[in-house]
DNA sequence: TATATATGTCACCACATAGTGACAAAAGGA
DNA sequence: TCCTTTTGTCACTATGTGGTGACATATATA
């Protein structure tokens, strides 16, 4: 009853997830968000602007990414003394399970399949800089003539556990693997683990790597 | 101005296709149907039932799914004949063109993302019989212990694909990929391919298999 | 030709939507 | 205390939605 601004903020951000939580976008509207949080909606445009600028507010809380060390689990001292393939490996293992984790990321990034404005390709630019980031953790991407190659097979796997992921909302079955059991995740987990394996032995047949050591 | 049931049919068919190709299912509705058919959405109810029905009938036309043939570039009698291991390269190089070429169907597919109703259900388990079928064609998965794997491999790459190529609509760069040229289309063909030889020469270095002939 | 059926037009319903303007009550500053 | 600003409530517009019932006209059947 007490009349405070930033209490009916958080009560509109928090109706918001609510609504994403049970049916995505597509529930997702004004007069919606208004009725769930208990408010009236003219303080939505009050306080956020509109519909666009409220799910920018949203989009930009804590929790929906993982940061680095939720992704890899490696603390900031011992990221630099991890080999690549490593790493990698700990990206795409940690993407899935850290994805999976996230309702309402994935429901973030399913809006993202069908609609393209201001705030979604604010939210790419964002993870395209962290890509950048681990390309530059890789070293010099330009001078290495795997890398390229590297970074689109990465991209393959990567997007493939996205779309498992996604897809897990609406399926049950892909190409005959479970989505519904921890059994069949567990064995997209050892596929993606095997691929990266066999990825990398092959490309490091080809260019014989010194041992990838912490530089002085 | 003839009253031709089938041919107010075959208008609101194509209207619903024309509404898809420009806004995805966001837009789509019954009056936004009739109105772009210029037909009275009555008629709507009359011939199809209401919008699922008339989604389903729309879902099950020709052109939306590519044929076998379509997907492998193999005709039926090449088929048995075609090796493991080249066979499913094709199979995934020809999902990549083929949904590529097929916006209608990407829309579809991004639907089947965010909902799910007795026609989604469907399409899913139609294109799970197809899988079924490829197992079927690859011998007796069961008896086969690396079938499981291999699948669930397939799975992951399959879906990689799928993404990338329903991501390209509303986004231009992927973990560093163009997705708009054709170049960054080239390079995840071969990234795919890359990724497949290497997972097969894994996997024919575990389990050293008789070079496959066709059965008498 | 008479009659039944298929096809199409129109008006309407209840409800939801996004957005705006007017106003009352509380909180804070002078 | 008086005055201003913030916070919240309410009523209203204009438009869109899915869905239904009544009716007119054309086509085919008897």
């Amino acid at each position: 009853m007490a009349r405070d601004s930033e209490k009916t903020k958080r009560k509109i951000l928090d109706a918001l997830a609510l609504l994403l939580a049970e049916g995505g976008f597509e529930g997702v509207g004004i007069n919606a968000v208004a009725r769930k949080a208990g408010v009236d909606k003219v303080l939505i445009y009050r306080y956020f602007g509109g519909l666009d600028q409220l799910l920018a507010a949203y989009a930009q809380e804590g929790g929906l990414w993982p940061t680095w060390e939720e992704l890899t689990g490696l603390g900031p001292e011992k990221m630099g003394r991890t080999g690549l393939r490593e790493l990698t490996r700990l990206i795409m293992t940690g993407h899935l399970d850290q994805l999976r984790s996230r309702p309402l990321t994935q429901e973030i990034m399913r809006w993202e399949l069908t609609a393209r404005n201001e705030l979604t390709d604010q939210l790419a630019r964002a993870r395209e800089e962290t890509t950048g980031l681990l390309m530059e953790m890789m070293g010099r991407s330009d001078q290495e003539p795997s890398m390229a190659r590297m970074l689109a097979a990465g991209a393959v796997i990567h997007a493939g556990i996205t779309y498992l992921i996604l897809r897990a909302a609406t399926a049950d079955l892909y190409m005959g693997v479970d989505l519904t059991t921890e059994q069949g995740w567990q064995r997209i987990r050892s596929a993606v683990e095997e691929i990266m394996e066999a990825y990398w032995d092959k490309v490091e047949g080809e260019f014989p790597q010194k041992e990838k050591e912490d530089e002085p």
